[in-house]
RNA sequence: UGGGGCGUCGCCAAGCGGCAAGGCACUGGGUUUUGAUCUCAGCAUUCGAAGGUUCGAAUCCUUCCGCCCCAGCCA
C-alpha cells in the first residue's frame, strides 16, 4: 500500500462523468438527489447523497435537491422539512432553491398534450384489473387496449375532462402508445397520468391528475439540465422508457440515467416502508429514534456527519447488490469519535469505594486532559474520600483473568488520580457487594508507588459527593438476525426486544452535566456517548450510547 | 418463465491475457494511567461450475449453476 494515500473505492459513474467532461460531451456535471417526501432519509439515502453531492462538489459541478412529489397520497410536508434538514446536517448544500417535481406540473401537462397530438398517448378506460389482464405476462405479449385507437381530438377532450375532475379516481388514465409486446413490461403502454382527488402539499387543489414517476423523472432532469441522473439498480428496466420520453418530447436537455447498487447493511432494514412500519406500530419512538438507521436517528445516536460520510465514501459505487457489515459502519463511527470526542468518566453501575485514609472533608481538584492527542484543554476532577467505580471493576477473588480489576489486597490505578488498594468489602443481605473499603497509596499522582508494587489495571471513577447523576440509554441492534427482511417470516418477528436499556442513577463527572445538547464524549473504558438532542439538560443529564469501545477481551 | 442486473477471502472490493490491491472482521506480538487508540505481523496456489482457446486465463469463447429486480393507476 502506498503510504501517501489510501486506495479509493471506485465509482464507475464518476469515471463516465470524467470522460464526458474530458471529451466535451458536457460542460459541467449536474446531478440531483431526488427523494420522494414519503418518509425520513436513511443510511442508504446518505450514500446516494454522498455520491450525488460528492461527485458534483469534487468535479466542479452542481447538485440539486429535488422532491419527487408526484403522488400526494403518500407525501407530507413534515418529510420535506426533515429531508432538507438531514441533507444540510450531513454537510451538503444544494444548488439554488429546493426544486419540486410539482413545480413542473404545467410543463408536464403541456408535454402530455404534445404526445396526444403526435398520436403517442391516449386516454384508457380499462379498469386496473382489466389493464393487468391486457398487459400480458413475461412469456406472453400484452393485448392492445380497446381505447388505443381513439382519435387525437377525442383524447384531447377526454384528457381535458380528466384534468377538470369529470372522472372518478381509477376510472381512466393517460397512457403512452409504445409497444404492448415489448419484453420489457415498462414499455407496454405505461401510464403517464392518473387521477388522484387529493390536495397536494405543494400545489394544493390545483390538480386532480398527477404524472407517474416515469412520465416525470427524466423530464425533471431535463428541465434542470441534469447531466448524470443517478439512481438504484431497480430502475435499470425503466431506462428505455426514460430515454423514450427524452426522445419524444421537446425537452431542453438530454440527461442520461445510470444505476448503481443500493446500500444494504446487516442487522437493520433500509426501506422507507419498513421503517415507517416500525414508527407506526410504536416499535421505536419515532423516525429519529437512536436505534433507527435514519439520518435523524443516527444523528440522535451520536454518529457524526463526518463519520457517516467517511463510511459512505469507503463504499464502492458499483452494480453489485451486497450487504455491508454493520461493523464497517461502526468502524468509521469509532474512528471519527476517537479522534474528536472529549474524554470523560461515567460510572454506569455504581459501587461505592470509601478511602479510609483520606480525610472526610478534603476535596482535591485534580486535572486531566480532555483529549489524549488533541489540545482541547483540561477538565477538573474533584477527588474525595467516597467515590464510585463500576461494579464490573471489582471481583471478590483475584485471578489472572481479573488482574486488571480491583480485588481484595490488590491495587488499582484510579484513572487520572491515585493508586488505591482494596482492604475489605461489605455485602448486603442479598449477598451483593455494596461497598469497598480501600486505602490510598500516597504520592501516586502521576507516578507509581514508591514500593514499586505497581497496579496492573486502571479503572474510571466519579466522586460520590461531587459527581452528578444521569440517565444513560444503552442501545443494542434493532434486529436479532443479519437479514431481517429476507426469508419467510415478517421482519417484525426479528425485532430485538432488548434493543433499548435505560439506566438511571449513573454517576458522571461534574463537568459532563453542562454538556451542550448533541455534544459527544468518550466515557473512558465504556464507549462513546452523546448528550441527547432533546432530553438532556444540566439539571437532568441524559446521554445516549453511540457505540461501545472496541472490546478485545472475553468478558467473564 | 420473457426482459434487466450480478457472481473474486466471513463482509465490502480492485483487477480487463502475464502469474490475486486495499478496507472491515478475525488471529498473534509490541507500546499504553482507557483491556481503547497507536504499532508490527498473519490472513484466497485461487477468482460460481465444467469444458475450450493460449506458452500463459479471474481476465477470451462455450455451456451450465446460483442470487437480485420488473410484471402498482408506488417511487
Amino acid at each position: 500500500m502506498s503510504n501517501t494515500e489510501k486506495a479509493k473505492p471506485v465509482n464507475f459513474i464518476r469515471a463516465i462523468a470524467e470522460q464526458d467532461l474530458a471529451e466535451g460531451r458536457v460542460a459541467k456535471i449536474i446531478t440531483r438527489f431526488p427523494p420522494e417526501p414519503n418518509g425520513y432519509l436513511h443510511i442508504g439515502h446518505a450514500k446516494s447523497i454522498c455520491v450525488n453531492f460528492g461527485m458534483a462538489e469534487e468535479m466542479g459541478g452542481e447538485c440539486n435537491l429535488r422532491f419527487d412529489d408526484t403522488n400526494p397520497s403518500k407525501e407530507e410536508q413534515e418529510y420535506v422539512d426533515a429531508i432538507k434538514e438531514d441533507v444540510q446536517w450531513l454537510g451538503f448544500q444544494w444548488a439554488g432553491d429546493v426544486r419540486y417535481a410539482s413545480s413542473y406540473f404545467d410543463t408536464f401537462y403541456e408535454w402530455a398534450l404534445h404526445l396526444i397530438k403526435a398520436g403517442k398517448a391516449y386516454v384508457c378506460h380499462l379498469s386496473p384489473e382489466q389493464a393487468k389482464e391486457y398487459r400480458g405476462w413475461a412469456t406472453e405479449p400484452g393485448k392492445p387496449s380497446p381505447y388505443r385507437e381513439r382519435s387525437v381530438d377525442e383524447n384531447l377532450a377526454l384528457f381535458e375532462q380528466m384534468r377538470a375532475g369529470e372522472f372518478a379516481e381509477g376510472e381512466c388514465v393517460l397512457r403512452a402508445n409504445i409497444d404492448m409486446s415489448s419484453p420489457n413490461m415498462n414499455m407496454r403502454d405505461p401510464i403517464l397520468y392518473r387521477i388522484r382527488k387529493q390536495s397536494h402539499h405543494q400545489t394544493g387543489d390545483k390538480w386532480c391528475i398527477y404524472p407517474s414517476y416515469d412520465f416525470a423523472h427524466g423530464q425533471e432532469d431535463a428541465i434542470e439540465g441534469v447531466t448524470h441522473s443517478i439512481c438504484t439498480l431497480e430502475f435499470a428496466d425503466h431506462r428505455p422508457l426514460y430515454e423514450w420520453f427524452i426522445e419524444n418530447l421537446p425537452v431542453p436537455s438530454k440527461p442520461r440515467q445510470y444505476e448503481f447498487g443500493r446500500l444494504n447493511i446487516n442487522y437493520t432494514v433500509t426501506s422507507k416502508r419498513k421503517l415507517k412500519q416500525l414508527v407506526d406500530e410504536g416499535i421505536v419512538q419515532g423516525w429519529n429514534d437512536p436505534r433507527m438507521p435514519t439520518v435523524a436517528g443516527m444523528r440522535r445516536r451520536g454518529y457524526s456527519p463526518a463519520a457517516i460520510r467517511n463510511f459512505c465514501d469507503s463504499l464502492a459505487v458499483a452494480k453489485t447488490d451486497g450487504v455491508v457489515d454493520m461493523a464497517q459502519l461502526e468502524f468509521f463511527i469509532r474512528d471519527d469519535l476517537n479522534k474528536t470526542a472529549p474524554r470523560g468518566m461515567a460510572v454506569l453501575k455504581p459501587l461505592k469505594v470509601v478511602i479510609s485514609n483520606y480525610p472526610e472533608d478534603q476535596v482535591e481538584m485534580l486535572t486531566a486532559p480532555k483529549h489524549p492527542d488533541l489540545d482541547l484543554g483540561e477538565r477538573l476532577l474533584p477527588f474525595t474520600r467516597e467515590i464510585y467505580i463500576d461494579q464490573d471493576d471489582f471481583k471478590e477473588e483475584y485471578s489472572k483473568k481479573f488482574k486488571k480489576k480491583l480485588t481484595p489486597g490488590k491495587r488499582i490505578r484510579l484513572r487520572n488520580a491515585y493508586v488505591i488498594e482494596a482492604d475489605s468489602y461489605d455485602k448486603n443481605e442479598a449477598g451483593e457487594v455494596v461497598q469497598i473499603n480501600a486505602s490510598l497509596i500516597p504520592d501516586t499522582l502521576g507516578k507509581n508507588p514508591a514500593d514499586e508494587i505497581n497496579p496492573k489495571g486502571v479503572v474510571h471513577w466519579v466522586s460520590a459527593s461531587h459527581g452528578k447523576q444521569a440517565t444513560i440509554r444503552l442501545y443494542d441492534r434493532l434486529f436479532t438476525v443479519p437479514t431481517p427482511d429476507k426469508g419467510e417470516e415478517d421482519f417484525l418477528s426479528h425485532v430485538n426486544p432488548n434493543s433499548l436499556t435505560i439506566v438511571e442513577g449513573c454517576w458522571i463527572e461534574p463537568d459532563l452535566a453542562n454538556a451542550a445538547n448533541e455534544q459527544g464524549f468518550q466515557f473512558e473504558r465504556e464507549g462513546y456517548f452523546v448528550a441527547d438532542r432533546y432530553d438532556h439538560s444540566p439539571e437532568q443529564p441524559v446521554f445516549n450510547m453511540t457505540i461501545g469501545l472496541r472490546d478485545t477481551w472475553s468478558n467473564d
